[in-house]
Order: structure tokens, then sequence, then C-alpha cells
DNA sequence: ATGAAAGCGCTAACAC
DNA sequence: GTGTTAGCGCTTTCAT
């Protein structure tokens, strides 16, 4: 398609060396006398030669991609975990072939098979489903498969995150401790391994250990607007006391509670369990559970440059911690 | 690294077929009688055959990849382009390489030359910045690019934007017949050609033509804190009304007024420019103009896909339209 | 409709 | 230290 103006064949015949030279020259390869090299730099340097990075990659296997499965760009979670994923994959020289998949044509491991097919030296996955076809495609490739922000069923695939169970109940206990006693959780996707295995059963055995009666779980609450239209079925419900996994739902809860005339905290009680940009901007401002998005990304990326160069990685399950920050959206008494 | 499990060769042999037969099959083209195309299909199934997009690239120089140009991951402006962007990338097959470039070891012309390396077939350029290092190296392809929410001076690229002037113009005239007559300009980056070409000229004409006296321009405000930290200097210049382009800004502005006990839109009106999730959260609402983000990326997406496919692009400016979208932070009388 | 063969631009033994 | 030579896995003429 577009011209490629100078191969590393060009630059061998203008400084009268063998493509080997130059390949050692271009990758750093200490076997150049330095005459030779500066000789070889120079020509590089005027003939502006730039080497073929897909020709590199079939030549050596290695592509110096990763690839990022992502549900949604414009969820700042996800965002966030991104950037820190990007910042490290800078570092280390990789680049990025990020792949969306939430309401689209293309399917979870369509996604993961695309990204293969690009040869991709490593994954970083970050959806919170995880089909079979996903772990199928996985088990049949060699290239490694970090989880940020997530995790299996099985446990089989390295995985950094939080302690779910131990962050919801801190948060579950503190609106107990305020004296609310009708505590309710919302969520997205009730199927997703950290909601079915950690948040939920989290709450259950929270209100069960407390003697607090009925669950109030809700589930499928994807955005603002879900978060502002279940409202009235919370109140309906008599819930004194939430926890949402979602901020932007969070968010939603909080305007309408205020819109309907109810005091929050005092009526509602909200702790949010991802704390980007959007829950601390709104006022009252909410109580969240603070997880080290950036932070996770980064640690997820090093992770996996462990992985891609075969190098020793002690604990393929990493949990970092996260913290209960008290806002006005809690009495914190 | 990894084991390329099955090549077209081994499905070739398989098939007892050539391997430009098995190519034929696997790019769709006609020339292949059916029944051979069924065995073809049979063993690639069986065989579980993905053909190495690297070879491919290598062999046809198109690599179905394009590179995008962001300063943030985490700036909902740049995630809802890129939203669009993603969207019909997916429809066209083609994946996508994403570099970010703010506050980075990595300049804007080392993140362009690193994606032409990669051969992607187009790019996608968002910063708002466009330094002659990066023009020099557009011109040293063929690769196509598109500027997606900004523009070069020369107007040279080829770019999908909205019409700033009128747009910004429009929203000083609304805070001007709700009797605001202190009007203020607040930017990011001063430099950046949306704001030095468009932006703030058109400011300085209102005021001229208005004879508001004094210009009240403030630069390089770039975040929530930021916002948040320039309340205090509004309110010592009397600014009555401010024009806010990014809306963490804005938000920033607006929290700070009401914690010093100020009535938005009383006595300070707001609109900011890029209607994010996060300026329609808040309470009282921001009246902004309002983008249309996702279109605006899909649409050079689209313009993307002809350029790299060398078809005819009719015009290769276009301007959305955009909307002013009145909400409680200004008076709208 | 199908096959043979020449590359695409580079890396990586291996030889000297 | 440097050159020679096979590939990497695929596409694409050009024959047939």
């Amino acid at each position: 398609m577009h011209k490629q103006e100078v191969t590393i064949y060009d630059v061998a015949r203008e400084a009268k060396v063998s493509m080997a030279t130059v390949s050692r020259v271009v990758n750093g390869n200490d076997n150049v006398r330095k005459e030779t090299r500066d000789r070889v730099m120079e020509v590089i340097k005027r003939l502006h030669y730039q080497p073929n990075a897909v020709a590199q990659g079939l030549a050596s296997k290695r592509t110096t991609t990763v690839g990022l499965v992502v549900p949604d760009l414009t969820n700042l979670y996800f965002a966030e975990l991104s950037k820190g994923i990007d910042d490290i994959a800078l570092l280390y020289k990789y680049n990025i072939i990020i792949t969306s998949i939430e309401n689209r044509l293309m399917k979870e491991d369509q996604a993961i098979q695309s990204l293969l097919n690009k040869q991709v030296d490593g994954v970083i996955y970050m959806s919170n489903r995880l089909p079979e076809k996903v772990i199928d495609a996985f088990e049949r490739t060699d290239t490694p498969v970090v989880l940020a922000g997530t995790k299996d069923n099985r446990e089989d695939l390295p995985s950094v995150t939080i302690d779910y169970k131990k962050a919801d109940t801190e948060a579950l206990n503190l609106m107990f401790n305020d004296g609310k006693k009708n505590l309710g959780i919302v969520v997205g996707d009730p199927d997703a391994v950290v909601n079915s295995e950690y948040r939920i059963p989290a709450y259950k055995e929270f209100i069960k250990e407390h003697d607090l009666g009925e669950a109030h779980i809700y589930t499928n609450v994807m955005d603002y607007s879900d978060g502002y239209n279940l409202y009235s079925q919370l109140a309906k419900d008599g819930v004194d006391g939430v926890i949402v996994t979602r901020d932007s739902s969070a968010v939603g809860i909080l305007n309408s509670a205020m819109d309907a005339g109810k005091n929050v905290p005092k009526d509602l009680e909200i702790v949010t369990a991802s704390a980007t940009q959007i829950a601390s901007v709104v006022r009252p401002a909410l109580t969240t559970i603070k997880q080290p998005l950036y932070d996770m990304g980064a640690v997820a990326m090093r992770m996996l440059t462990k992985l891609m160069n075969n190098e020793e990685v002690e604990d393929v399950h990493i949990e970092l911690p996260y913290e209960l920050v008290k806002k006005q959206s809690t009495l914190n008494q």
C-alpha cells in the first residue's frame, strides 16, 4: 500500500555491510565494531531508515504488542485501569491493541481470536465476563494472559484484584454501625465472577450473620439512568443503605433520591465500589471503596511482561490494598 | 515464542491443495470450486487453523490496523470520541492500536513513528497539539491521517470537528442575554489549535463587539482541581459568566463557587464546551455546548476507511452540528 | 479452477 | 566482528 521507502537492504548496501550487521546495530547487539556501528548509524539517519515492525514480528515471532480486552472505553473504571497498563507498556516498549466488546457485534472469543491472530505477545483481560469459549481460546495458546480487576471461576489465570469480599463486608459494616439495618446491594452483571463469587456472597453472609432479614439484591443496573430509575424501588423496599458496584449507577441513585426530596445519608446511605472521578465530584460526595485502579493496571502489565519473558512470577494472584474512603454519603458515626 | 500450531501449509497438505488455494478460500476469493472450498473449509475447522495476521501483513502490505493518538484515556472527551472510532473500526474489521501521549516519556512524533513502523493502514489523531515534527512525519508517509476534534494550522489534514467559533459565540451570547457583562473563558492548553485559532479569537471578538471591556482569559486549566482553585480568581476578577472548554474544570469551578456560598447561575453562569457524562450528573447540571463526540469519531473513522481504500472523499473538512443544551448553570432568560 | 514460485523485510543460526 | 543463508507464514503474479 504505502511505499516502504527504505529497507534494511538499502542501508546495508549504502553502508557496505551485510543485512545482518544492520540488524545487529538496530537491535543493539554488541558484536559490532564501533567504527562499523557509527557508519551504519550514519546511513540509517541519512536515509531515514525505520525498521518494518511487521517483518520483525514475522521473523522474530515477537510483535512487542499486547492486547487489551475491555468492555467499554467510556467507563472510567476501565479507563483508569488501562492507563496503568499503558504506562507500564510504554516503559517496556509494548504497543497496545485495544478491543472493546460490550454491546457489540464482536463476542469475547472473537475478540481474543483476533488478538491472537495478530500475534500479540500477551493479553490483559478486563471484562468481568469470562465465557467458556474464551477460556478455551486461552488454553489453546501459549500467549500469556493476565486478568485485571476480575477473576475466573477456577482461579487458573493470573489476576490482579482487591479482596472484594473483605472490602464489601467493611462497607456494609460501616453502614450497619451507622444504624442502617435494611441494607441492599446493587450490581451490574450478576454473572460476572466478581459479583457472583465475591460481592453477592459477601452481602448474603453479612445480612445472615447480623440477622438483617430479607436480602435486597438488585442486578443489571448498568448505568446512571438505571441507577436513577432504581431509586423508587429502593424506597419501596425500605432500603436505608446500599453498596453499589458501579459509580455511575451510584450517582444515579443519589440524584434520584435527592430529587425525591430525600436526604443522603440520613434517609439512605450509599457506598460505591469503584472510586472514579465521577464519585468525588458530585455533592454529597460518595463514600467509596477506593480500588487502586491505576496500580492494578500497572501491576497486571508488569506481571505480563514477566510472563512474556518466561521469567519467574512468584505470585500470580495478586490482591492490592483498597481503602474505604468515608465521604458525605454515609453518616460515619 | 508461541507455537504457531497450524500454518496454511498444513491445511494445504491435509486438503490436498496448494497454499494458494487455501489462501483463496481464507480470503473469500471466488475462483475456487465449491467442492474444493468445502474440503478446505473442513480441514480449517478440524485443524483450528487461524491465519497469522503478521505474515498476511507482510505479504499483502495491509495490516487492517489503524493507530489512534490520544492525549489521555481517562478523559471522557477522548474516550467518547474513541468509542465512535472503535465501533466503525469494528464494522470494517480494523484493529486499533492506541497510543496515549500526555505527560509521557513518549513524545508525539515518537508515537507516530512507532505506529508507522507497525505499518498501520491509517491514523486518527486526536491530540490538540500538533508539533512540526508530527506534521513532518505525516508528510513523509503515504499513510492517511484524519484529525478528530482538532485541526492543524494550515488546514492540510483531513479533519472532523464542530464550528468552534460559532458554538462559543452562541454560548457567550446566551450568557450576555442573561445580563452577564463580565464574561470570561477558561481553556486548557492555550497553544492547542482549537483554542488559539478558534475559541479564544471568538471570545475576543465577542467582547470587543459588545464592548465588554477587559478580556478574562484563563489558560492551562487542565482538570478538576485546577478549576476548583481557579474560582477565587474568577471571583476576584468579578467574572459573572464563563465558558469552560473542559468539563472537569467546569465542575471544579462549579463546586468551588458553591462551596464559597455563591449561587450558580445567579452569581456565576457556567457553560462547558464538552458534554461528557460528568457535566450532566452534577447539580446544578451544566449548560453545555454538546459536541457529537461519538459521531465525530465515527465519521472520522469512516473517512479514514475511504482514504485507506483510495476512494474519493468529497469533503475532507467535516463540521458536524453541535447543540447548545441549556441546563441549570445558566439563567436562560 | 488450481498450482508453482517468487517475494514481503527482517532475524537468527552458522560459518568464517 | 561480519557475512551467508535459511526461513518466518502468507499473498500474488503467472502459468497451465
